[in-house]
DNA sequence: TCTATTGGTTGGAGCGCTCCAATGCTGTAG
DNA sequence: CTACAGCATTGGAGCGCTCCAACCAATAGA
């Protein structure tokens, strides 16, 4: 269990140890000769430095903080996986924490990971309260991903949920359908935006938008889908929900209540997660980039540790329309 | 950015530096008075504990590492749940990292773990070669979840995948069903045993077991029924999924063939993943109890590093059968 | 030949913490 | 009044590493 330390290599390969040092950072003021044998004492031990031990003494961290609001939901996942091999391309390593879309837990969570000390942190989809985002932010660099925020001290990587809402309805109402209801996100990340996009677009069209509260699962989704059926004598052809999970549910609902999908009524969803492209799914969505929005908030991150940028930076994603089986022309 | 340090809070509570290690330690030997004192000033500088520096001095490390196989994969994450709470309980932090269902980057996965020197590793489904993972294990207590082993330096939990199968086949036999496919997780972890038990159960039974490669993955799901068509002139008329993911694309595959789930043939999935429960999909599944088995691979861990034991545990749990919509009498 | 210069190498201090042995202090027994 | 617990408190060493200033050839320039 006691790995070895840069004594033993150092020992072993008859050097000192801060020439064990250098050569594993790679300094090119080494011999080559003293370097193999540096490297062959280390292979031979086993010995791999202790990055703890190395945080410590430079001061600065390799290890990116990673809080996903919901290890459940894959489009965080999928984020995380952009994030990940930016990070790694570069030296950093992952270290993943989740806040169960709670805010008391993430900040626990956020507290947990700023123990560290880490180099940055991104925080994806968190739903704590912008105080603590703050706070924390006087502790690390910090990039949110699908949240946005007014803070001078946080860069921010989205998608433009505004847009993505109104190229939802824009395709409904291409399509020919005239009544869109939406099933909002609650007070979720991003989805006072999407509600907006959805508002705009539909008065744009000359149409009334119609809102049900909602939220980011897919037992919401089938919740609202229940009130909006018992509220509205004619249903609406269609539904724009607040993200895939969601409208997984409403699909469910709308089912269950006897109107097939899309025949009946057309559904789309957004993010464009693993879920929405499985076959049995195939649903219509609105793709955000996901390992590309990961990959901008590595590089956020990165440009405050290493370039030393202090001024914010916003990235705005384009999303795009993704049409797979669940919308068609409303019923004649 | 530069937080204040253990000399900081010392030097406004007017006491040394290690009163302040023992306050924060919760040691008892410490006055009240002082205490307190302590407490105040660690507050008032927004004071908490540079995890890594204790842990380079106490030598013992808080830090759990997990690596999920694949962090798309609900099941990891609801295991991972589970250890998260048990972890968090007992005062360890949880770094979470994902392997991406490769070899190699599992091994990666695995370094970088291990640079961090856990106090202990849990691998969650793992596909590394057995050595790899021997050698992990002389410098970490390591547990294995959804993989067994014979290695006498790692713990296991696992459910009881021969029986899990098993019930599979029996629930199918007892509505009728006699020709039944299974469609196996190929080299996937838990996948032999899997395989066996159908076999098995299928041979009890007086039938024959017909057994199509497959992998843990809805592609992979959809792939092996369209090959399984073509095999057959008639089709079985029931299908035991490898898990839920490839239940979900063999449904889609089915039903694109032009037959009827449950009606024309029936389909059965293992795990029990959220994604079974989604009311859309309506999977009936084997459940593992996952967030059990997250806690008690935690214990495992725990076990080892406090209570120093060494002979290794083998944890076996008892799946069970949970009917939905995806299974009935097979046709007349 | 002597001094700069360069490139390779080294010991020592110190990162923030824990742990231990030693210290000071009170209170009680002799 | 001294002696000795017993307890609270403290300084110092050290965890494995980085970083810096110092050092030591060996070469180049004068």
């Amino acid at each position: 269990m006691a790995r070895p330390t840069m004594e033993d290599v150092a020992r072993v390969a008859n050097v000192s140890r801060a020439l064990v040092s250098l050569v594993m950072r790679g300094s090119p003021k080494v011999s080559a000769q003293r370097r193999t044998a540096v490297l062959e004492a280390a292979e031979q031990l086993g010995y791999s430095p202790h990055v703890m031990a190395r945080a410590l003494a430079s001061r600065t961290s390799t290890v990116l903080g990673v809080m996903l609001s919901d290890l459940h939901n894959p489009f965080f996942a999928e984020v995380a996986d952009g994030l990940d091999s930016a990070a790694r391309a570069e030296g950093f390593e992952l270290i993943i924490n989740s806040g169960g879309r709670s805010p008391a837990r993430e900040r626990r969570a956020l507290n947990s990971l700023l123990s560290f000390r880490p180099a940055g942190l991104a925080l994806l989809g968190p739903v704590v309260p912008s105080s603590a985002i703050e706070s924390a932010a006087e502790e690390s660099p910090i990039v949110l991903v699908s949240r946005s925020s007014r803070l001078s001290t946080v860069d921010t990587v989205n998608d433009d949920g505004e847009a993505g809402s109104r190229m939802a309805v824009d395709h409904l109402v291409s399509l020919g359908h005239r009544r869109i209801a939406h099933l909002d996100g609650g007070g979720g990340s991003q989805s006072a935006l999407r509600r907006r996009g959805f508002q705009i677009a539909m008065r744009e069209h000359g149409l009334e938008p119609e809102v049900f509260r909602s939220e980011y699962t897919d037992a919401a989704g089938a919740k609202a889908v229940k009130e909006m059926l018992l509220a509205r004598e004619t249903p609406p052809t269609a539904v724009v929900a607040a993200n895939d999970y969601n409208a997984v549910g409403a699909i469910s609902a709308l089912e269950e209540a006897g109107l097939r999908v899309p025949q009946d009524v057309s559904v789309i969803g957004y993010d464009n997660t693993s879920l929405a492209s499985m076959r049995h799914v195939s649903l219509t969505t609105i793709d955000q980039p996901r390992a590309e929005m990961g990959r901008l908030a590595a590089e956020a991150l990165l440009q405050r540790v290493r370039d030393g940028r202090t001024d914010p930076v916003r990235k705005l994603l384009h999303p795009k329309l993704v049409t797979r089986s669940t919308t068609c022309p409303p019923p004649a």
